[in-house]
DNA sequence: TGGGATACCTGTAACCGTGAGGCATGGAGG
DNA sequence: CCTCCATGCCTCACGGTTACAGGTATCCCA
């Protein structure tokens, strides 16, 4: 969980990130989940179910998930929706994402070297 | 070094990006690379002199870097330089680094569900 | 004399994601 | 009828990467 690390906890949390956002859209069960990942990612990115359903046991004893259990045709399917904490962690959670992004991309862009910037110290 | 996982390494290959791209605008020695990075990303990011250095060793006898010793002062600086072969690779990780982070902003867009693209299968 | 900045290094632990499994149901095809 | 594949859930062992806390040595300034 990086309990207050250097750097914010997303060079690998991407997984968390994306879970959170499309169960925002709507809710939806594990397997399901998988493979919307792939399909809104335009299959760039890829977590396997091995990735995902713990994550979103850890993510529901936290809170942040709500599960409920539905049979359909004889197949039980485990739907997740996002609570009202959860919302506040993917809406912190996605403000952090671009602030890593926006300052990988900065450095990539290369020309605008060593910036200061008046606020800090 | 992830060699063809189903997922680009870069959600946690960030150092390493960063470390080429900062190298090939400029040799630097660890130190001071430390340093460029927090600065470059305003502050943003920060890794530690136990993540970037054992990373410049790995790099350099990949060769992806060459590494030159210098005295000044009596201190003495290690010297990185991004090879030919180390420019190929940046560029590569570049290219999927944008290529991720544009999947991810996406997802995070939201708006845009479920696009087809009809270019695949 | 002490401390802080410079400058290098290593090792341990934690964490995350991968991939390969295991279980069960339902439907399609031979 | 039997088999295979897709669905749908799950867990575990492994590997790689990063974090953090060390350890050494020099130099400069107070």
């Amino acid at each position: 969980m990086a309990n207050r690390r250097t750097n914010p906890d997303f060079l690998n949390g991407v997984p968390e990130l994306l879970i959170l956002q499309l169960l925002e859209q709507r809710p939806m069960y594990g397997y399901e989940l998988v493979q919307a990942i792939v399909r809104s990612t335009g299959e760039r990115l890829e977590f396997g179910e091995g990735c995902i359903y713990p994550l979103l046991h850890r993510l529901e004893s936290e809170g942040t998930l709500t599960a409920r259990r539905q049979q359909v045709g004889g197949r039980e399917r485990v739907v997740y929706r996002v609570t009202r904490k959860g919302k506040g962690k993917l809406a912190e959670a996605a403000a952090r994402w671009r602030h890593v992004a926006a300052a990988v991309t900065m450095v990539l862009q290369g020309g605008i070297h060593e910036q200061r910037q008046p606020g800090i110290a």
